[in-house]
DNA sequence: ACTGGCTCCTGAGGGC
DNA sequence: TGCCCTCAGGAGCCAG
């Protein structure tokens, strides 16, 4: 369940491998993904040189002379970097095979992950140029989700989860968000005050920029073998503690269902 | 312009 | 041990 920090962590990961390097070629096995893959994709690949590698959301962008791939890892979707014979294991959709053996494979169990092609400036994309500021930059503040949650009744989880609205919020981060602010998730995101906004996006922040230092420590292990950046390791104060006493007050913390999403929280610190 | 509901998919886990 | 059911989730899409 990749959120931004995985994501953010995969791409760290597979950087020192991929760029500058020369794509031999495109081996797909399954290509049944969130959008079809290309049919002429490996044609088109074969031969170009990986110039960079970059992030935009949830999406890994790998530029190659001749165009973008655009990358999404959905939600059981995972890369690694492997030697050539290593024999493919169930749900290696596609290989993106390097000269000189090593390949970027592409895992994904439930195929709502894609990779996409475009020749065009990838930030004008049907599917990038929509979306919301990076939660880490500087545009991202009070300001900004307090102008832009203005007449808004949505519930403000289902508003931070928006990737229109930010990118990179998934549903397990956005409850420990919400705790870490105080703010009940349930509330309709355009009554909250440009102050607790402050708190919200500063909340926001920390959480990512704790989980991406965890999947830093775990980097090695992702890159050789388990693909398994951690934040099952790292301390969740409310998703998947229903019932359990809140770490701050002792108050049980509380289930429900939210457009179609499990979210938890601690009826006592969060109004 | 928003909002909520639906959808894709497979594996895990619970109940019996 | 095995079967069946439900649930999990990113995010685009669509109807209202």
């Amino acid at each position: 369940m990749p959120e931004l920090p995985e994501v953010e962590t995969t791409l760290r990961g597979i950087q020192p491998f991929l760029l500058g390097q020369t794509i031999e070629g495109l081996v797909v096995r399954d290509g049944r993904l969130r959008w079809p893959l290309p049919p002429d994709l490996p044609e088109r690949l074969r031969g170009q040189s990986i110039h960079g590698l970059s992030r935009r959301g949830k999406y890994i962008l790998i530029a190659t002379d001749a165009g973008t791939l655009i990358l999404h890892l959905g939600m059981s979707g995972s890369l690694r970097i492997t030697e050539a014979e290593l024999p493919p294991r169930k749900h290696d959709h596609y290989d993106l095979v390097l000269t000189g053996g090593k390949r970027l494979r592409f895992h994904d169990p439930r195929r709502f992950g894609c990779l996409l092609w475009t020749e065009s400036d990838p930030e004008l994309h049907a599917l990038i140029a929509p979306l919301g500021p990076e939660p880490l930059s500087a545009v991202f503040d009070a300001g900004y989700l307090h102008a832009r949650s203005r007449g808004r009744r949505a519930a403000v989880k289902t508003f931070i989860m928006d990737s229109h609205v930010v990118v990179g919020v998934g549903n397990i981060y956005a409850s420990e968000s919400l705790y870490r602010a105080g703010i009940a998730p349930q509330r309709a995101a355009g009554d909250i005050s440009r102050q607790r906004y402050a708190r919200l996006a500063e909340s926001i922040r920390e959480v990512l920029l704790a989980s991406i230092e965890q999947g830093g420590t775990t980097l090695r292990d992702f890159v050789n073998e388990s693909g398994n950046p951690g934040y099952f390791r790292q301390t969740l104060n409310v998703y998947d503690r229903a019932g359990q006493p809140c770490r701050a007050c002792g108050t049980a913390i509380e289930a429900a269902r939210q457009g179609q999403r499990s979210t938890f929280w601690c009826p006592r610190c969060q109004r």
